[in-house]
DNA sequence: CTGAAAGCGCTTACAG
DNA sequence: CTGAAAGCGCTTACAG
């Protein structure tokens, strides 16, 4: 067991003046230059820093919510990753919260991070409900939704529909008729509902209007079983269109335990640009997202926010089309 | 902007009793039942949650420090999936911190999450430097490391010497007599060293001692680019054992290139078994360790250590082979 | 610029 | 069992 931790005040008593100054020393406020130098000395001597969570009457507690629905994702850890990056970069330290996908627990979560006083929340949302709107309302803290687009607040979302698009043109030109999606349910506005949109316009622009549909969810073994089942059945589509890169890779192994080659038999894409879709045999055609730049404009948003900067209600984060092998 | 969050005053005064007696519900103390009843009318009322920041003279804290070194790898979700369960199940908060691999950072979060009174503190190590056995000898907080033996202190280790062993028993049994690896560096104790060493021990035990090495990082790019040349130098090895999955996808990657078949022409080994490697063509022989119960017994055993009860210094974690078909 | 005092929202001995 | 008081380690008006 170590002796004491040094406190503001053993500061102040070595440096022979008031804990005040101390603080203001700590705050990067005005003090004379004999007082500093002193106040220098002691920190310096006892190594200190001040305690964060000491700080309860302080209008500001530099730290940032950060509110995840999982950390075992291809994209989370890259979102966590920059987010973490830029904020601790600005002063600030973010305060993570797994909710594992509880809805009820993620609203919550908002809740006690805004009594515990953070500057600002950010939520890597899935979904918004009412009761997200109702906690909304009763919180200090500014809140900012990344990947779902929220209306009458502040998000940042991918642009979904234009990638969406472009992906299906692109499958279009290359001569495929007979499609099929293996897609989320459209509950999820921004991959459901918009990204599907965006795949369902750019192939209906190229005459392509032949298309099916399995639901499935963001397991590996749902996307599985849906493409044995889309692949097994009669009139097989030509492409199957995917919601996740991980549900197309539900496609890789079945068509592979079904002897079908891709893409002569069945063509694949998928949606998100994971590193292991290149390694795929062969390589996954599909569109990556700048999850980085938009952590990074999640959380200089979040931050102007906390500044009562103006920002803008939605923003837009561009994507790259990847083009595989796999069509 | 909504009005002013409650707190133990105000819940106190609606309940009719001191801050004291408030305090003493929420810490589930001893209380009179007609007492009892007044405050759970309150707390209810108001919607009252503790602000755990603000317990600063409390003797618990109730809040873990995790440290990791990087958020994005296909192994440290998982063990913060697990252990945020764990840790939330039994009353407490994780508080993580990501160090992106800076061990002196690390070393600092050490010392600041001992300066937030947390409970405990759990690092999922890469390396164990002179200077965090400096620092751990100032902290207050208890400290376990996971994923590196930490001799003198509490750790819970993966079981390499032995899985390493039997991956290369294993190897050597179905015939192969030229062997190379694709390790990382020997500083890494586990993976490095102890992982390689039960390779090897595995490999002589079964009569194979022609063993080549190249010294690779945890990236992508950097075993592909080993793997390139291993493959098209001289003499080639007939099989390529890697340190992770994610190495042994740089053999794939750069056997496709070299036209060479997996596992007629070059058989590959990988440590990890991630999702992914399953859905290689064809399926990647590996290794895969318990990492869920691994989070659990830290998480468990720095519980024990902040109550003062007696732990194992060091605790191994079993594996399970994969068998796949690259071998 | 600086210090004494009050306060942030809790917990904890200590009387009663 | 309970309340008044003191305290945790900081920050912040407010005089001077």
């Amino acid at each position: 067991m170590a002796e004491q931790r040094a406190t503001i005040n053993d500061v102040a008593k070595r440096a022979g003046v008031s804990k005040s100054t101390v603080s203001r020393y700590l705050n990067n406020k005005s003090i004379r230059e004999d007082s500093y130098a002193k106040v220098k000395e002691a920190v310096e001597y006892y190594n200190f820093k001040a305690n964060p969570f000491a700080r309860l009457s302080a209008k500001q507690s530099n730290m940032i919510g950060v509110v995840l629905p999982t950390f075992d994702s291809t994209v989370t850890p890259r979102v966590l990753t920059a987010m973490d990056k830029y904020l601790r970069g600005k002063g600030y330290s973010p305060l993570f919260i797994n909710t594992e996908g509880d809805l009820d627990f993620e609203v919550r979560s908002l809740e006690s991070l805004d009594r515990m006083r953070v500057d600002g929340i950010v939520v890597v949302a899935s979904f918004i409900t009412p009761a997200h709107r109702a906690q909304l309302a009763r919180m200090n803290a500014p809140v900012v939704f990344l990947g779902q687009r929220f209306e009458g607040g502040v998000s940042v979302v991918n642009d979904d529909l234009a990638a969406g698009e472009a992906l299906g043109l692109y499958v279009a030109g290359r001569g495929y008729r007979k499609a099929g999606c293996l897609w989320v349910s459209e509950r999820d506005e921004a991959v459901g509902l918009r990204r599907k949109q965006g795949v369902l316009k750019g192939l209906a622009g190229a005459g392509v209007t032949d298309v099916r549909s399995w639901e499935v969810d963001f397991t590996l073994a749902a996307a599985y079983r849906a493409a044995k089942q889309a692949l097994s059945g009669p009139d097989r589509p030509e492409v199957l269109l995917c919601a996740t890169d991980r549900i197309a890779y539900g496609v890789y192994k079945a068509a592979r335990e079904l002897g079908l080659r891709i893409p002569e038999d069945i063509a694949v894409t998928g949606f998100g640009g994971y590193e292991t879709s290149e390694l795929m045999t062969p390589p996954l055609t599909t569109i990556r997202f700048d999850v980085e730049t938009a952590a990074c404009v999640c959380a200089d948003t979040v931050l102007k926010l906390s500044a009562a900067e103006p920002v803008d209600q939605t923003q837009l984060v561009g994507y790259q089309f990847i083009p595989g092998g796999s069509v």
